[in-house]
DNA sequence: GTCTATATGGGGATAGAC
DNA sequence: GTCTATCCCCATATAGAC
């Protein structure tokens, strides 16, 4: 990938924390540019938009994702894929946790942005692995399975910022747990 | 309870609604105005401010709520309570559902009022009374069994991708199989 | 690429009449 | 209790110089 201006890079970076923190809609650009030590008429040089610059950064959400989700689905062993599954959150969110609080926050402000991410390729091909490994596994009901499992997985993003490390692990070895044999 | 003015009920409904659907920083209070056939400025003579009108949707909403959890903590059998709790996204009236999200959302808006929410002794006693059921069917991890179905509850409320009831309703039993002997 | 200065609109909120 | 009119701020966005 090229690199991009520093500045450029930074405002990424800034929003991505200020917008997961506080919300896309309470963070004014001034704010983010005093933030980033720039001047605010160059977010707009930049991105074009406030809303376009939170599009931006969605999309290099997904892409610093991918690779996390392309380990689950190398995954062959169905049992074992589950497993993994339900460690995303952990494993994402100690590097990736703001992209994915600020993926949560913007269901609510920006429903449309939201539904591009769950439509996007990661997370179909996502859902679909694990719908595949509750088949192999002879679940009754592999949709309804996927979608609980999914939803909590979902949420475990949304605990895991909330309560301190030990607990989220102990909380994510109980859910693993309940999928176990 | 005495009764309000009409108009008066009228602003709190609509503003739930459009504050559930759209997100309480993307409805301006002309907006709510306009949909509830009143002035805008009576907006304020009523609330004093916007937030002060969300504060009062949300009292209204937690009062509201509390008798489907009385219901809920009446039950004495623990396993036909929690089969109940799963329940109660379905028995709720579609206002109620309308709070539910509304509460998800402010979140992130606006975490001290979630918070309050959240620390409301309706909330709170209903989350007792499901460990206390947990305790009693010898679960061995009662608190983590609580926050795993609470979660699952809270989402069952926002689940809006299937407004089809009989799909939700199917998904509830899936849930409530889960929690069988 | 970046800054400074500025335009524009819209959102929350108030005043005052009825 | 309710409406109309209006204020003011601040957030997004643009223009133009460097």
């Amino acid at each position: 990938m090229l690199k991009m201006t520093d500045k450029k890079e930074r405002i990424l970076e800034v929003a991505l924390r200020l917008f997961a923190l506080e919300g896309y809609a309470n963070v004014p650009t001034s704010k983010i540019a005093k933030a980033a030590d720039v001047s605010e008429g160059l977010i707009f040089r930049h991105f074009g938009s406030k809303e376009a610059l939170l599009d931006a950064i969605l999309e290099l959400g997904i892409e610093q994702v991918e690779h996390f989700v392309a380990e689950v689905k190398q995954e062959t062993n169905p049992r074992l894929r589950i497993q993994k599954v339900i460690q995303l959150p952990l494993l994402v969110t100690r590097e990736h946790e703001e992209f994915w609080k600020l993926q949560q926050s913007i269901k609510y402000h920006n429903p449309e942005l939201a539904t591009k991410y769950r439509q996007s390729e990661v997370f179909q091909s996502l859902v679909k692995s694990v719908e595949d490994a509750f088949s192999n596994l002879k679940y009754q009901n592999p949709k309804a399975e996927t979608q609980l499992l999914m939803m909590i997985i979902t949420n475990l993003f949304t605990i895991v910022e909330q309560e301190d490390l030990i607990i989220k692990e102990a909380f994510v070895k109980f859910v693993q747990s309940k999928y176990e044999e």
